[in-house]
Order: structure tokens, then C-alpha cells, then sequence
DNA sequence: TCCAAGGTATACCGATCGGTTTACCTCGAT
DNA sequence: ATCGAGGTAAACCGATCGGTATACCTTGGA
């Protein structure tokens, strides 16, 4: 695999990028402070990222990089029938785990309105490829509609995201989870 | 009714602080240009509201309302067992006449992340309300089991908005509509 | 041996941030 | 006739914003 070769300087930058932007919001976040953070100089971090806009981008493409590791892992565990299903749980220990404070990309598209702003085009790449692997999961699992299946499951998982993280429904995933089997059930072919 | 009664200029701040918090995200948007946008003096801004951060909770206040009147608009124009999948009608209208960029409160909640930002209160408080609308819509409708059913549909109005408003899927909210009709006719009691 | 890459430290830039202050004006109700 | 509420105009505050510049240091290969 290919992994972004970063100096030890940029993974630190980049890691504390992640945690600030996060759990404070891009705009609210100022480089100096990132800067500081990560025990390294400003100059340092533009040498490295060029911009905020950049590292913006690049704190949105690492966190979807980790996210599909992280799907990954948990649909390797199964069998190809149960595997939409998965993408539930696999939501779920990742709220637990890193998104406590909502999707990230979500939030990013709240904060980010230029048009052109470099990391829109990450939240775009996100957001396709979730569903783009949810319609080749629902198609290896053998189901009549793959495409409108996929897309019901992946309005449920953005929705359960939303539900869960704004605390209003702790249990969101396994009421989504529920309502996709059953989705899936009826669409068995 | 008691609509709260403002002065014409605090009416033109609002006016003005809706827009611009919703199309640019409301860290991004400065007192200043909203004071000049609307003709007023920073002073008659912080006169009438005190701070930005209750301006903002005043902004989402306006938005729930304005939101709330939409539903209950569209939901009068139904019978009582349609009226759950009104929600959906209710939610496309109002993504296409005022919530391009996503559910506002949802974006807030993105950005406002210190725990007692007094538009935290609005949030939870939209949030609740559209679940225990929907409780009631669901009970009235004669359903089996209306709480479950009514946090699926929630989770499906969620998860319709994000996927329709981040262009990943244009008519997620009929899907999110036609997942919600099965939901309905398998709990009919 | 030397040189480029990667780094620190620090000062600086103009712009903007949220918020305050002072002085003056207008108008409607008492 | 007056007084208070609501407003304008404009200067001012310290802090922070994203980004740049200058000078110097360290280290690992060619």
C-alpha cells in the first residue's frame, strides 16, 4: 500500500489536525495553535501543507482513509450475506471509538462553503465511496434492486449517525441496523 | 399566538444573521458584515442581542419555528394515517425552498462545540420535538410498537437530508419515503 | 567535505475578530 | 415640554486570524 510518506514534523501536525479540527471545527481551529500542538514552528507547517485549506484536505482524506480500514476490518469478520449488515456495526464501535461528535465529513460540509475549497472534493469522495461499496455489498449478497437497497441503507446510516451523535437516540444504529435487515429481507431474492 | 416582538432593525439583523449563518456557516460569518448587510450599527446588534452567541441561538429558534410551521402547513392536508409519510413531503419542500446546504441545526451542531453555546439548547430542543412529533403522528396512525417506528422515521428524515443535501443522492428523500411506507404497513396493527 | 532537506526561533504583516464607548439624533407617549 | 427608547456614526480595544520573512541550526547522504 501506498501510504503518504509525511515527515515525523507533518504526522504530528496531522494528527493534532485531526483531533482539533474534529472535536472544535475547522474554522474555529487556527494553525498557530495547531502549530504549537504538535511542537513544531508555523513555517514548519506551511513548508509541509502549503495552506489551512490544504491541511483541511488532508486531515479529511486521513480520516477517511482510517474509516475504510476500519469497515474493512469489521466486514473481512463475515460472510458475504451478512456483510451490509455489518456496515452497522462497524458504524457503530466507530462512534464509539472516534465519532463522538458526528461525521466528520458532515461537519466539514457545514463549515466549508466555497465551492472550491480543496476539501470539499475529499467530503465528495467519502460520501460515493460509502455508497458505492454499499451497492457491492447488497449485490455479492444477492438481492433484487441492489441500487435503491443501497441507497435506503445508506440514508439509514447517515441518519443513525445524526440520531446517535445529537443524543437524541443513543440506540440509532441498532434501530437502523433492525430496519435494514428487514429492508433487506423483503428485497431477498 | 406570542411572537416575540422585535424591534424593526433587531428584525433585519435576524433576518440578515439567517441567511448569512446557514449559506457560510456561522463562525465564518462576522458581527460586523452581518450589522452592515442589514443597514443597522454594530451597537443596535449588540443592544438588542447582546452577543454573537445568542444571536445565533436566536437564529436557530427562528429557524425551528419557521420549520415547525412547514410541518404542521403540510401535515393539516392529510388525514390522520397518511400524516407520517407527510414528514417526508414536508422535508422535501423545505430542502428545496430553504435548506440547499443541509439541516441547520445539524451544521450548528458542527460548530458549536463548547457544551453551554446557548444554541446548544435550540438544537437538542428541534431535534426532540421532531421525534415527539412523530411519536404522536405514528401512535395516531394505529401502529404497533410507534416509539421504535417513530425513531426509524426520524432516522430516515436525518439521513434523506444529508444524503440529498451532499449531492450523493438527489431523491434520497423518496427513497427515505418508500423505506418509511414499508416500515408503516409491516407495524399497521 | 559539503550541501540540501528539514527543522527552530522569532518577528512581522494587514485584516478581521467580538465587543465597548462616546456623542449625538429622532420620535412618540406622558 | 420632556424624557426615554431606539437608533446612527465612528473611533477604539486587545486578541487572533492566515500567512510570510529572516537568520540560524542539525543531519544524512553523494
Amino acid at each position: 500500500m501506498a501510504t503518504k510518506t509525511l515527515t515525523p514534523a507533518a504526522e504530528r501536525v496531522l494528527d493534532v489536525a485531526g483531533k482539533l479540527f474534529y472535536e472544535r471545527g475547522i474554522t474555529a481551529v487556527g494553525v498557530e495553535g495547531i502549530a504549537a500542538a504538535a511542537g513544531v514552528t508555523k513555517k514548519t507547517l506551511y513548508d509541509r501543507f502549503g495552506s489551512k485549506a490544504q491541511l483541511v484536505a488532508e486531515y479529511l482524506r486521513r480520516r477517511d482513509r482510517r474509516y475504510r480500514e476500519h469497515v474493512e476490518q469489521t466486514l473481512a469478520r463475515g460472510r458475504k450475506a451478512d456483510r451490509p449488515l455489518l456496515m452497522f456495526d462497524a458504524l457503530q464501535s466507530w462512534i464509539e471509538r472516534e465519532n463522538p461528535r458526528g461525521c466528520a465529513f458532515v461537519n466539514a460540509n457545514a463549515e466549508l462553503a466555497e465551492p472550491d475549497h480543496p476539501g470539499r472534493a475529499a467530503i465528495a469522495e467519502q460520501k460515493q465511496w460509502q455508497l458505492e461499496r454499499l451497492r457491492q455489498l447488497v449485490d455479492e449478497a444477492g438481492v433484487r434492486r441492489p441500487a435503491a437497497v443501497a441507497e435506503t441503507l445508506f440514508i439509514l446510516l447517515e441518519g443513525a449517525t445524526v440520531a446517535s451523535t445529537l443524543g437524541v437516540a443513543e440506540k440509532a444504529v441498532r434501530t437502523a441496523r433492525r430496519t435494514a435487515a428487514a429492508v433487506l429481507a423483503q428485497a431477498k431474492r
